[in-house]
DNA sequence: GTCTATATTTGGATAGAC
DNA sequence: GTCTATCCAAATATAGAC
């Protein structure tokens, strides 16, 4: 009987506590060594796995990628009108930040902490944001095609404009510890399509 | 004949050098050290004028603070017209964003690398965006009383979504290092006064 | 793959002379 | 107020045994 299952190996364990702590007590801020010792595995063990802490980084980054953009698909997914998708996206968001030990944008919290514009580290956050910009593009296609009252909207516009409301919302939500950024940006999202 | 002037002094030395390294490298990955070569200092004389390196992340946090508004302030008033005014708050930012070596909003930074929620580093960040929102509020409620057609608006709700805008295009330029955000927010601001 | 032990640099901060 | 010298803890990373 073995007990070599996919989770539980010494390198997700340490992608697990690192995804945490990462996220709640910033990268530069979290040592090797504060890592390790929370996910129960020795210096050498974890310099097996991962080159450099950098390589960490970039995996944390990529095991979150997966799961908000896991989850935001998920979630719209759920819904069919298209037209309530489009209100539903920013309740989606602002839930997200009631229910979670909210810290912001891990990605741009990333960036923040990585000024070197080559950096790996950039580049995956520049990977999400786009992925973001997609999924909300894809969104607004939808909705434009649903009614014709929506005919003269140009998706490409309102999409972008949509994700930077998204993300003023967010930051300020971080800022301010507070959830009214959300309730203010549900306006001026129904600003974007004229009603 | 002394030279002893308000500025060049190690203390205003040490400030200057550390609103710059902060703001370009972040601050959990600036040193002491770096800080007080780049000053042209000693350690021991560093220690006399500041506790903690949080005492120095405080001052660089009040020096960009009374910059950046001092200068938004300096802006806005060589505008007379309410209506241009609103729009060239916007213009600003994107002008602005393209001068300057571009890091984001070094408040947003700062938050981000210090997530203690109870820090003053946390409770400086959030004094600045009640600045910049009151500003932005006084620049609204200026545009209402300019033409009747604006009398129905409600100050409060544009003046928030404004904010929004802004640290969204701000936050989205940073990632994309490019001024597009800028651009899309013109048409949002635009949309908010159903224009 | 995992461990212990170690190398090396840098972090923030202090003591005491001038 | 400024300096040199020093303290100690923590940083990232490696070597080599099992």
């Amino acid at each position: 009987m073995s007990n070599q299952t996919t989770r539980g190996t010494g390198k997700d364990k340490i992608i697990e506590v690192a995804t945490d702590l990462f996220y709640r007590q910033g990268y530069n801020a979290t040592g090797i060594q504060q890592i390790i010792d929370a996910a129960g595995v020795s210096k050498g063990a974890f310099y097996t796995h991962f080159k450099t802490k950098e390589d960490l980084g970039l995996e944390y980054m990529r095991f979150r990628h997966s799961a908000e953009i896991g989850e935001l698909k998920k979630m719209l997914s759920g819904i069919k009108d298209p037209y309530k998708k489009y209100y539903e996206f920013n309740s989606a968001m602002r839930e997200w930040m009631k229910a979670s030990e909210y810290r912001g944008c891990a990605f741009a919290n990333m960036a923040a902490e990585v000024p070197d514009l080559k950096s790996p580290i950039r580049k995956e956050a520049k990977y999400h944001y786009e992925m973001f910009r997609t999924i909300i593009r894809d969104m607004v296609d939808d909705l434009i095609k649903s009614k014709p009252k929506f005919k003269n909207l140009d998706a490409k516009y309102v999409a972008d404009q949509y994700m930077i409301i998204q993300i003023g919302a967010l930051t300020n939500a971080e800022i301010y510890q507070d959830t009214w950024p959300y309730d203010h940006a549900q306006v001026a999202i129904r600003k974007l399509i004229g009603e």
